[in-house]
DNA sequence: TAGATTGTTAATCGATTAACAATC
DNA sequence: TAGATTGTTAATCGATTAACAATC
């Protein structure tokens, strides 16, 4: 239960979790650990050792079963959870978050989106409708959503999201240009900066090819 | 020159180069190690370590200077070489990154959007026309791009990648639903999995909260 | 049974942190 | 000069890889 794993093999999990999809879809139903490993690049110890910090899905001689893996990494992950999830923002990258990500195959459910632009009230995004984020208290107090997606500008970002914690959110995916620091523990916060992961695919640029000047 | 700085540290330069810029924005001009270390929640150790990567910029019993620091990041991630950058996959995501990213700060300049839809010919995406997947070779002959955004189904993601490189491309930056595996060397790929992402988070809320079954 | 492959322990490697001499 | 803080080396910590006994 309690006992943690590095965020090391945490964040390996999603990619097992793809790789094996992929398996099944092709109507693979048993691998070896080190097939895996040539697959996904990793060494088949890794996936071992991984694999060991949830407990023994495989079986000696004979490997792992593709879909039971699947399965039990996807409990593991609780892709099965169905959290309620609000969406902040309903800018650009807002409304893309919400229409391009398959939320229901990711343990969540999309119940609400708002925007504090009184242009974009009652505009549909998919099937929900954009409210106000002047009514997210009420929202959150009638309908206990858990996840908070913010797709807001950095500036108030902060001052949302501390609002957002006492309102119950106990997690944040935030692609606002900012770091969160929560100000309650016990907060779980992915920060997406996809600016940054350009900037690193740029330094590999400029690190590759021979500078002309 | 070719001096190989570890991945741990380049990841952490866009990081850097943020802050600082935030600090710039509120006037200060110097700063130790120790007062960074604090606002960014690195250790001052691990800072002067990565900072000494790539040269000497502070002064003993001083620190750093801001601005010169700052720019010293930028000019290593290359955040002033607008690298030639076309987009592939004019779908939600690929139309909110094109409008979203401010790529003239990190070091690209977008200059061609294309999709597959031939209804979407000739819609604007900010100030770029949509052109059709089609004329990508005659495009990048003229152009010669060096970067390629994938915003791509993951099944045509590879084919269309290795066609790129073909056309010269350097670099990608994958949002497609896959690990990209280039054909040729020295071919750079910065893939963004949203999708794990968000798992990640979820396993988080998973652990985090008590189990009501 | 013999062969294969896991689960797990031990060895290695790399990254982070601590310490301190150099120096502004 | 004395105080502060870097640059850099050494120590620690954690993650990855290798090895092998357990076992299917």
């Amino acid at each position: 239960m309690g006992s943690t794993v590095s965020t090391s093999v945490i964040k390996r999990l999603p990619r097992y979790y793809r790789f094996l999809q992929e398996l099944m879809n092709n109507g693979i139903t048993r691998i070896s650990s080190r097939e895996l490993s040539e697959k996904m690049g990793f060494t088949a110890s890794q996936i071992r050792q991984d694999l060991n910090c949830f407990g023994g899905f495989g079986q000696q001689g004979y490997g792992y079963n593709v879909s039971e893996l699947h399965d039990e990494i996807g409990k593991i992950l609780g892709v099965d959870k169905g959290y309620k999830t609000i969406l902040i923002g309903a800018g650009n990258l807002g409304r893309a978050i919400a229409t391009h990500i398959n939320f229901d195959a990711r343990g969540c459910k999309l119940i609400g989106i708002f925007d504090i632009n009184p242009q974009l009230l009652g505009v549909k995004v998919g099937n929900i409708e954009i409210m106000h984020t002047d009514s997210l208290a009420r929202f959150c107090k009638d309908n206990s959503p858990v996840v908070a997606i913010l797709c807001i500008p950095k500036a108030s970002a902060q001052q949302i999201a501390d609002n957002l914690v006492k309102f119950g959110i106990k997690a944040f995916w935030n692609f606002s240009h900012c770091d969160l620091k929560p100000t309650y523990n016990d907060i779980i916060v992915e920060n997406v900066h996809l600016g940054d992961s350009l900037m690193t695919m740029v330094y590999g640029v400029n690190n590759l090819l021979p500078n002309k000047e």
